[in-house]
RNA sequence: GGAAAGUUGGCCGAGUGGUUUAAGGCGGCAGUCUUGAAAACUGUUGAGGUGAAAGCCUCCGGGGGUUCGAAUCCCUCACUUUCCGCCA
C-alpha cells in the first residue's frame, strides 16, 4: 500500500499518476487524509489522558507503600473518573484505524512515468522483438494435439485424477518439465540468484504480506483445516521472508530464485485461453525475486528483463517484450514488462514471463525495511520476475520446434533433457 | 492424535502485581590506551505513533479479561520444544 506521508506530502502527483491506472483517487485520498488527521487528534488525547493515569497509578502505589490510605483511595476516585473518556476514545481509534487501513489498501500502487497511457492489453508497447518465427508448413499441430501424438502430455488423464487443468505429463514429456526447471534455475542461479526451496502452502498472514489477501482470497486454493493457502506464484513465500524485517544496508541487495509449482482456481476463464497448457490450475514456474534500495530499483527492473531475454535467446524462441500500460497493469505494479512467445501453431501470443518492480508498495505492507546510510530505516523496494513459467514455454517449444512430426529440443537444453528429439 | 514444558530486545537470559524507566551477559557502534590490532576500560546500542523540540504514548507470541496499576494473575488462540503413537 501506499504510505500516508506519500498521499500527504504529493497528493496532486499520486492522483495524476493514478488516473494513468484509470483510477479516480482524488476524492478517496481527500477521506484518507481527513481520516488520519482524526486519528492524530485522537491519538493525543487518549496518549494524554493514559500520560495522567499512569502517573496517578505511579502515585497510588507510592502511597499504598507509606500506607498513605485515604491518599491513594483519592488518587482511585481519581483514575476512575478518566476511565470513561479513556474507553470512548480507544473505541473511536479502534473505528478510525480501521476505517483508514480499509481505504488505504483500496488504493492502487502508482504507475511510475515511463509506463505507457492506456486501458487495455491493446495499448501496450512491444519494447522489443526477437527471434525468428518459423514456417512451419501446412501439417504443424497445436501443442496439445501435438502432445497427444508423441504421448508425452495426457489431460483426460489428469480430468480423471482431479479436474481439468491439472495435466500428467509422461516419459520425454515429464522429463522435459525436469529439464526447464534446472535448465532455469541454472541460469538464475549463475546471475547470482539465491536458490531457495519454500513452502507451497502459506499461512494467512505471508497472504496479506504479498497482497494475494483479502481482495484475491478466490484465486487460491484454502486448506480450511489448517488455514492455508496454495501458492499461487512463488513471490508469496519468497517475499515473505523479508517481511517483518529490517535488513543492514550491507545485506542489499538480496537476489533469490525458487522453484515451485502454482496453484490457481482461475475462476471465470473459458474459451480457447485455456486449451491445452494455456492455462492451467496447476503449473510449474522458476521465479526471481530481488530486495532493493530504493536508488537502485530500477537498474535492477533492467538486469532482471536483460537476464529473462537472455534465457528465451538460450531457447532461440521467437519472442517479444512489452511494456504494460497504465490500464492493464496489475494492482501492485508500479511498472511491468511482459514477456510473450508466439505459438506458431496457435498463431498467438502466449505470456511467459511478468518482471515488474513494485517499488515501496509491497514493503510498506510486508514492513520490509533497511537503515540507510544515515542509520535510518526505510522501506525497500521489491521486484520480481517469473524466469521463467513452464507450461506456455513447453507450448511454444514443442509447436515451433515440430518438424515431420517430431520435435526437435533446443541446443542449450540437450545437456539437461539427454535427448535431441522427442518422437 | 495424546501428554508435558515453553514463547522476554539483534542473540542468550533474569524477572510471579507498584523505582521494570525490562537486570546481567554476548554481539554491534563510538571513545580511551596502542605504530596498528587484540585485550582491558568507559560510554552507547529496538520498533512504531505524536511533536519544532523537550517530552508523552504504545509494543515482553496474538487477542480478550481482572486491577488504581500487568512481562507477572485469569481466559482463549497460535507457534516452538520434548516424550508417546502413527509415518515417507
Amino acid at each position: 500500500m501506499l504510505t500516508l506521508k506519500a498521499l500527504r506530502e504529493n497528493t496532486d502527483e499520486i492522483v495524476r499518476k493514478l488516473a494513468k491506472k484509470g483510477y479516480q483517487a482524488g476524492e478517496d485520498i481527500k477521506v484518507i487524509l481527513n481520516l488520519d488527521d482524526e486519528r492524530k487528534k485522537i491519538q493525543q488525547e487518549l496518549d494524554n489522558l493514559k500520560a495522567e493515569q499512569n502517573k496517578l497509578a505511579a502515585q497510588i502505589g507510592a502511597f499504598m507503600k507509606q500506607g498513605q490510605r485515604e491518599e491513594a483511595e483519592k488518587a482511585k476516585t481519581a483514575v476512575a473518573a478518566l476511565k470513561d473518556r479513556t474507553a470512548e476514545l480507544t473505541a473511536k481509534a479502534e473505528e478510525n484505524i480501521k476505517a483508514l487501513e480499509g481505504r488505504l489498501v483500496l488504493l492502487p500502487n502508482t504507475p511510475c512515468e515511463l509506463v505507457p497511457e492506456g486501458r487495455t492489453a491493446e495499448d501496450n508497447v512491444v519494447v522489443k522483438q526477437g527471434g525468428v518465427i518459423p514456417e512451419l508448413g501446412p501439417d504443424a499441430l497445436p501443442h496439445w494435439d501435438l502432445a497427444k501424438k508423441l504421448d508425452i502430455i495426457d489431460f483426460d488423464l489428469g480430468v480423471k485424477i482431479t479436474g481439468a487443468g491439472f495435466p500428467v505429463y509422461k516419459g520425454k514429456g515429464a522429463k522435459l518439465q525436469r529439464a526447464l526447471i534446472n535448465f532455469f534455475l541454472d541460469c538464475n542461479a549463475k546471475a547470482g540468484y539465491l536458490e531457495v526451496e519454500p513452502p507451497v502452502m502459506v499461512n494467512e498472514a505471508s497472504g496479506f504480506g504479498t497482497g494475494q489477501l483479502p481482495d484475491k482470497e478466490g484465486q487460491m486454493y484454502y486448506a480450511g483445516l489448517d488455514k492455508f493457502y496454495m501458492v499461487p506464484t512463488a513471490e508469496v513465500p519468497v517475499t515473505n521472508i523479508f517481511r517483518d524485517v529490517i535488513l543492514q544496508s550491507s545485506q542489499l541487495p538480496q537476489k533469490l530464485t525458487a522453484y515451485t509449482p502454482c496453484f490457481r482456481r482461475e475462476a471465470g476463464s473459458y474459451g480457447k485461453d485455456v486449451r491445452g497448457l494455456n492455462r492451467l490450475h496447476q503449473f510449474d514456474k522458476v521465479e526471481i525475486v530481488r530486495i532493493e534500495k530504493p536508488e537502485n530499483s530500477y537498474a535492477a527492473l533492467d538486469e532482471m528483463v536483460a537476464h529473462v531475454e537472455s534465457i528465451v535467446n538460450k531457447l532461440g524462441l521467437p519472442y517479444r517484450i512489452l511494456r504494460l500500460c497504465g490500464g492493464d497493469m496489475s494492482f501492485t505494479s508500479a511498472i511491468t514488462y511482459d514477456f510473450e512467445l508466439y505459438s506458431t501453431a496457435q498463431q498467438r501470443w502466449l505470456e511467459i514471463s511478468s518482471v515488474s518492480n513494485f517499488e515501496s508498495y509491497q514493503a510498506n505492507r510486508l514492513k520490509c525495511r533497511y537503515k540507510d546510510s544515515e542509520g535510518k530505516t526505510q522501506l525497500c523496494h521489491t521486484l520480481n520476475g517469473s524466469s521463467l513459467a513452464l507450461p506456455r514455454v513447453v507450448a511454444a517449444l514443442l509447436e515451433n520446434c515440430q518438424k515431420d512430426g517430431k520435435v526437435i529440443i533446443p541446443e542449450a537444453l540437450r545437456p539437461y533433457t539427454g535427448f535431441d528429439v522427442i518422437d
